[in-house]
DNA sequence: AGTTGTCGAGAACTAATTACAGGAATCCCG
DNA sequence: CGGGATTCCTGTAATTAGTTCTCGACAACT
């Protein structure tokens, strides 16, 4: 790695830190400067300027999303809508573990009506939507999928995966659950499918959950 | 109303609605002062400072909503556990459809790990879950709750109650389901009160939705 | 008249951004 | 192969703009 690219890195580190810790316009290019160890000037050199800086977070960040979403959808045929949203589910929540403090911030600003990113985020939850969309279809076509609401369920499963990240701190400080640990991941992952099965799939849970 | 009240709500009303639209520290107390018709040395005068503004909208919020959690499970022994639930969903869900530009800046802020407000918040959300644990024991107790992780299924419930609110401009751009509209939000109980049924409630769902 | 509420101006501070200069790495031509 | 030129990178410092908060004056009720 060279210098350049060192420098840009620490910079985006720092940076996607002190987001998630006090929300985009609560930290100054001095706080990201000092916490990189580097001078605010780079950020400028680097990124143009502050807004450059989130553009480009945000736009990192959602093209792998995509990329997520792209690799699975394109088995659909495969797989089947069943499989196919389970490993949705799985992959996405993988995702946002591993990109933690990039998830947390942005879910925290898309919660703001804020004009600020409007139209990066819109395009990507175009593209999120027609990806669940085309999964969702093939599974009603196919009588896999109850006669539900698609926007209705599209938002109850959203619902699901972003609540490990938005309600990070109240499951850490209140439900001592800890969302970041492979082991609650997973736990929460198969709970989720489990959503699934008894909310939108047909046929019956592959593996049930324990029931008293 | 006298003038006292009246500008300390115009500055209230303001404040809410900058907060929802840019979040707290990107909105000035300028802002709000040109908003709410009033001198921004009025905010001074009623909150001390943007801190203080900031406070007291919370606790004025999250007072009203732990009252809604109170009231419900004040008559937990009369209703049993199933419909205490259910009814804390629908009063819960109703409420912040209510206070919604409070309810999603408020969702915003806490996807943060900021500690501005950490303490006012840590204290909410411990009666919050009380309430909740309460409710889930007498349900695991009488077996009329399944074996379920509670802080897992409770994080779930977290997920599915604030979705509407922080995936609002989702639901409206994307989704083109307008979660403030009664009529969604009815729906969008049903579907939640659907959701416990399959993933938590022992009996069958006393009304089945639609199934293909 | 005295209390209470409102206003405008501005002080003190912090922020982003830009200009510029010194240094490092790299390249090119002798 | 080597040394100078060029490009790339980093730090300092000044500019400009925007923020909160205070203070004293003014208005409006009682």
């Amino acid at each position: 790695m060279n210098r350049q690219t060192k420098t840009k890195q620490a910079i985006l580190d720092a940076a996607l830190y002190l987001f998630h810790l006090k929300g985009f316009h609560a930290t100054s290019l001095r706080d990201i400067g000092q916490k990189a160890q580097i001078n605010p000037a780079n950020i400028a050199y680097y990124f143009k300027n502050k807004n450059g800086l989130l553009e480009f977070c945000l736009t990192s960040y959602f093209e792998d999303y995509i990329d997520v979403l792209d690799r699975n959808v394109q088995v659909l045929d495969d797989k089947g809508p069943q499989e196919c949203l389970m490993d949705l589910v799985r992959d996405i929540l993988h995702f946002q573990a591993k990109n933690f403090l990039a998830s947390s911030f942005i879910y925290g600003e898309t919660a703001l009506d804020s004009n600020l990113n409007r139209e990066i985020l819109s395009t990507y939850y175009m593209k999120e939507n027609y990806y669940f969309q085309v999964v969702y279809e093939k599974g009603f076509k196919e009588k896999l999928f109850r006669h539900v609401s698609f926007p209705i369920s599209m938002l109850q499963l959203k619902g699901q995966l972003s609540a490990p990240i938005i309600h990070a701190r109240y499951s850490r400080e209140v439900l001592h659950i800890f969302p970041q640990e492979s082991y609650y991941i997973e736990k929460y992952i198969e709970d989720t499918i489990h959503f699934l099965h008894g909310t939108l799939f047909n046929n019956e849970p592959v593996r049930k959950l324990a029931l008293s």
